[in-house]
RNA sequence: GACUCAGUAGCUCAGCUGGUAGAGCACAUCCCUUUUAAGGAUGGGGUCCAGGGUUCGAGCCCCUGCUGGGUCA
């Protein structure tokens, strides 16, 4: 019987995860971790993660598997909060939810799970596996979960083989509405309970209350870029110019307002900006932290809002299916999306020597570096990197 | 100094020949969402610059003043 270790975090997707495994004949072991205590910096209901653990008990008691705790939180936050102030200081918009599954969901989790005696590890992802034997290797595919309104696949994108080897979806193949009725079905505690949103572990945040703990307010000026700053901006064909994020300088626009702090803005933010009477609502086009302004434009259909392509760092991109790997000077089409849930894009991508550029047949609006372009083909995820 | 235009929600403004005010943006809340955003819905807010007058009734008419912009000397 193979042993199959579960990351219950209290929600129903795991719940009903582990049951179907359980319902299938594995030995099922339960595995709660706790990443996160910090109460004081989340906006919903304090000291989630005790309610969380309350209900994974329930839910393992029910179908009666055993359940293991495990306190990753010093880990997490050196691994994935660290990571976020960091790149917040850059001027850049992480992805911690993504970094958590690679560092931690798929890493020490699955070495806790390991100790356990576990063959796999399994989480509640809408996000599908198929191992294929390709040149009498096994070859691990990830595929976006069934339910199209929750695919998960996206927060996997970093994922190796090594560890997709490991991995278990079991929610994948259901509809977000048939998960809901099985756990009903089953008695389970977590039948109806909201699902999680916010930061995985971390929950629901004010992002510049949440990074003021390490990142200082410093006041700086808001700059309006015009839309006739682009006239002269000459189509090019040139995968660099297509493919770089504008830079703007303080002479190229007007001073808008005030803002309290370059960093703590992202790429086609409007909310936040403070700034009425102009008619239309403003958008971050740019963010400078050297020199601390923050560049926008009026409008949604400011031409700053939008780039035709992006550029990824040789050393960040990851390829999924390692087989399939683009070679340097090759190019493909493939879809690509820039962050969760955003409808995919079709897009070419051109592997070169210093890395992946991107260029997306339509103009996508609000690329921000920092965050991870996925690529698909159908409905497999073959690769991905950060933004540059 | 003269002339002239303006002074209405946090901001930019609309308000027909007088009947106690509106729109966009901003903001707040909620929805959506295991990232950042975006998006959707709802909402809070106004001694209509001040004082006086005309009128049954004034943001709208008249007078005075204050403040700001412009033009001319």
């Amino acid at each position: 019987m193979k042993r199959v270790v579960v990351g219950m975090s209290g929600g129903v997707d795991s719940s009903v995860a582990a049951f179907l495994l359980k319902q299938e004949g594995y030995e099922v072991i339960g595995l709660f971790m706790k990443n996160w205590d910090d109460a004081s910096v989340t906006l919903t209901s304090n000291c989630t993660w005790e309610d969380d653990l309350l209900f994974a008990e329930m839910v393992c008691k029910k179908i009666d598997i055993p359940l293991h705790t495990v306190d990753l939180s010093d880990q997490y936050r050196e691994r994935v909060v660290n990571y976020m102030f960091a790149e917040y200081q850059r001027g850049r918009t992480p992805n911690p939810d993504v970094l958590c599954n690679r560092e931690i969901k798929f890493d020490l989790f699955i070495d806790e799970a390991l100790k356990l005696g576990a063959d796999y590890v399994a989480t509640g992802h809408y996000c599908r596996k198929e191992t294929n034997v390709i040149n009498n290797k096994p070859v691990h595919r990830l595929l976006a979960g069934k339910d199209p309104n929750k695919d998960q696949s996206y927060f996997l994108c970093q994922l190796s083989q090594a560890q997709i080897s490991r991995a278990l979806f079991p929610v994948g193949e259901l509809l977000k509405p048939e998960v809901r009725k099985i756990a009903d079905e089953q008695g389970l505690a977590t039948a109806t309970r909201k699902d999680s949103q916010g930061i995985c572990f971390v929950g629901k945040v004010d992002l510049p209350t949440f990074l003021q703990q390490k990142l200082r307010a410093k006041e700086g000026d808001i700059i309006e870029i015009p839309e006739n700053y682009y006239e002269n901006i000459k189509a090019s064909d040139d995968l660099k110019e297509n493919t770089k994020a504008y830079q703007y300088k303080r002479e190229d626009g007007k001073v808008l307002a005030r803002h309290r702090g370059a960093h703590f803005y992202t790429i086609g933010q409007r909310k936040g900006l403070n700034i009425g009477g102009t008619g239309k609502p403003m958008y971050v086009i740019a963010i400078d932290v050297d020199e601390n302004i923050v560049y926008v434009g009026r409008g949604d259909n400011h031409p700053g809002l939008y780039r035709k392509g992006l550029f990824i760092n040789a050393i960040e991109v990851h390829w999924v299916r390692e087989d399939l790997r683009l070679g340097i000077n090759k190019s493909k089409e493939y879809l690509v999306r820039v962050r969760y849930r955003q409808p995919l894009q079709k897009a070419k991508l051109f592997a070169k020597s210093e890395g992946v550029y991107i260029i997306f047949e339509k103009p996508q609006r609000g690329i921000a570096p920092g965050q991870f372009a996925a690529w698909y083909e159908n409905t497999e995820l073959f690769g991905s990197g950060v933004i540059n």
